[in-house]
RNA sequence: GGUCUGGUAGUUCAGCUGGUUAGAACGCUAGCCUGUCACGCUAGAGGUCGUGGGUUCGAGUCCCAUCCAGAUCGCCA
């Protein structure tokens, strides 16, 4: 190193330069940014990460640094040295813009081709070359600010847990599959011929045989995988601030995590947010805002209509009466006219996205009531509706009658949709949520069969023990979502740590004792051994990243993400491997034409 | 697994209902310009229109298949 750079060492960052250091011998690395070139002078904004600085060179005082300076281009690597001075004129767009380097000694310590992607945070080129050229994209002082932000976020965790006795614990990446949920990374072990390994979806069972270990107070910044399709806000590795404790109720998890929460807030984006935070059983939050996860940034809650209808000719309507469905709607008050019959019409198509068959409209305009149903219901139902919606002149109200699932889906997605098209989104605003009571069960229709909700160590609530297998609907959880502006930051649960009351469950899942045995059996038997009431949460931190600097975009909050095919575009993985190496693991591929090419 | 959108110069995109030699901006190359700051000016290079097949006198444009990329629903205990 010594060498290549001579006798310099870089001195400050550019983006340091100030009036302050005016008149003192710098040196300053980074990559070219840009290059204004006169006949007898140039300028080059040098970036590195902390910012740009404006170098000077002019050819009759330093020829040779003018030569090399011309010869420069974009990206290519430079050790200016110089003397800062104070500019003639200023440029107020740039924090540096005061002051710029005079520069007599210029080094090009690397060149660079002609980049397929310009770094410039208003150019934005397609995912195809950012993420094949993601070292170009890594440049971008977004994405830089982005990594920052999430390393803040990080040294705040790794603070926070530490002064309250926190010990960080590192959990195996090679676990075992457990062919539930989601599907997971097989990894071929060459020792073991024919057996595997499988990649966590999360540490769950570590964490806990970590309190049964007498830990305590565990956290991890976890690595988690998925083997499945991804969206957006999905990568197939992620990371979970993952966090386990003992002798525990809600209320402490709740205590700890409002208090991370906040400091992180603070730490990163230097605001206070109130606490406690706002607690919604997960009943309340399904009816008045259709989902587990609602956006508290706007309003239009959704009312029930189902009971205005008990009677009505009307015959979709009767029939969700009948079936046990539901009509329910929301008022987008105060914005009939921001909705032209065109965009009604649009929102219908959008509600069809999420199952809904139909959306009803009524609108008050001008002392009138338009609806889609005036030739369907009579006068006194759509009268009753405006009634029950507490609706005025200038309201719009929208009504979807089907199935619960695609009523509280379309609707919940409708009034995200109607909050955004109305401008109500402020993504600088937090509102944070915590959803509890959960279900203990979910109802899988297509198989007729109870799962459980959360997984299968959630403890019940006390009050769900004496029903857990007479009416599983009515069970709940001592399970808990932190919600924030509609995304779910963390969950969590209280776990099962009586060992009875694992197997009753486990037997009102209809878990068969060999199954038991097979998947858990070591978890069961470590429970056996004296567990402490323990409980815990993990935090989605990318999405958490993503929350904090305002991106809809996982892949900007990760340095290295992989594409919607969990492909790296960069490094080209996955491949296919040779034939041997495959016999060597004692595994056959199938070869399909597809993956023959 | 389903649905939708896109693939044209190094990059971002335009190219209407098929019609002569496929354009713009930025970037790149060369030259000019005492101080620019997204510098400016002049000139130039750069494209088998993702790939394969089809329809047609004629395909960037229409059809089919396929690959690639994105969005989205299902899924994600």
């Amino acid at each position: 190193m010594g060498e290549l750079l001579g006798n310099k060492r870089r001195t400050h960052y550019c983006g340091e330069i100030s009036e302050a250091l005016v008149g003192q011998r710098l040196v300053l690395m980074g990559w070219v940014q840009t290059k204004r070139e006169k006949k007898s002078v140039i300028f080059i904004d040098l970036r590195d990460r902390s910012g740009i600085a404006q170098l000077v060179i002019e050819a009759d005082r330093a020829p040779e640094a003018f030569d090399k300076a011309k010869a420069s281009r974009g990206e290519y690597v430079l050790c200016a040295s110089g003397t800062l001075v104070e500019r003639a004129s200023k440029n107020p767009k740039i924090p540096t813009g005061g002051v710029e380097l005079i520069v007599d000694e210029l080094k090009v310590l690397s060149e660079a081709k002609v980049p397929p992607i310009h770094i410039d945070d208003e150019d934005a080129a397609g995912e195809k070359l950012t993420l094949k050229y993601r070292y170009l994209e890594l440049r971008k002082p977004r994405i830089q600010n982005i990594i920052r932000a999430r390393h803040e976020a990080l040294m705040t965790v790794h603070r926070y847990m530490n002064e309250r006795g926190f010990l960080y614990i590192d959990t195996p990446l090679l676990y075992k599959p457990t062919p539930e949920g989601a599907r997971e990374y097989l990894v071929p072990s060459s020792v073991n011929k024919g057996k595997f390994y499988a990649l966590p979806q999360s540490p769950q069972v570590f964490k806990q045989i970590l309190m049964v270990g007498g830990a305590d107070k565990y956290y991890q910044i976890a690595k988690c995988f998925r083997d499945e399709a991804l969206r957006a806000d999905r990568q197939p590795e992620f990371s979970q601030i993952d966090i386990e404790m003992s002798f525990i109720d809600e209320e402490d998890i709740y205590e700890l995590v409002e208090g991370l929460v906040c400091d992180i807030f603070r730490d990163v984006k230097g605001i206070e947010l109130k606490r406690p935070f706002r607690r919604m059983p997960y009943d309340e939050a399904m009816r008045r805002f259709g989902s587990d996860k609602p956006d508290l940034r706007f309003g239009f809650e959704l009312t029930e209509l189902t009971d205005l209808f008990e009677n009505t000719e009307f015959a979709p309507f009767r029939a969700c009466v009948e079936k046990g469905r539901s009509i329910r709607a929301i008022n987008v008050a105060g914005s009939e006219e921001n909705f032209s019959s065109k965009d009604v019409s649009k929102l219908g198509e959008f509600v069809k996205i999420y199952g809904a068959k139909g959306l009803a409209h009524i609108r008050l305009r001008g002392g009138e009531v338009q609806s889609s149903l005036s030739k369907v219901l009579t006068e006194a139902e759509i009268g009753a509706v405006v009634d029950r919606m507490g609706a005025k002149d200038g309201d719009l109200i929208f009504i979807i009658a089907d199935k619960n699932n695609e009523v509280f889906n379309g609707l919940s997605a409708l009034r995200g949709e109607c909050a955004r098209r109305l401008g109500l989104v402020d993504p600088n605003h937090y509102e944070v949520l915590w959803v509890n009571n959960m279900p203990l069960y979910e109802y899988k229709e297509e198989e007729d069969k109870y799962y459980a909700a959360h997984h299968p160590f959630t403890s019940p609530k006390d009050e769900s023990l004496d029903i857990l297998t007479s009416d599983r609907d009515a069970c709940r959880a001592k399970a808990y979502d932190l919600v924030i502006n509609g995304y779910e930051a963390a969950g969590g649960s209280i776990r099962i740590h009586d060992i009875d009351l694992q197997r009753r469950f486990f037997e009102a899942l209809g878990i068969s004792e060999e199954d038991i045995q097979d998947k858990f059996g070591f978890l069961l038997e470590a429970l056996s051994y004296g567990t402490p009431p323990h409980g815990g949460i993990a935090f989605g931190l990318d999405r958490l990243v993503m929350l904090l600097t305002g991106t809809e975009n996982i892949k900007d909050v990760i340095a290295f993400p992989k594409n919607q095919e969990a492909r790296c575009l960069m490094t080209g993985s996955p491949v296919e491997v040779p034939d041997v190496t495959l016999s060597e693991l004692s595994i056959t591929a199938v070869r399909t034409p597809k993956n023959v090419e």
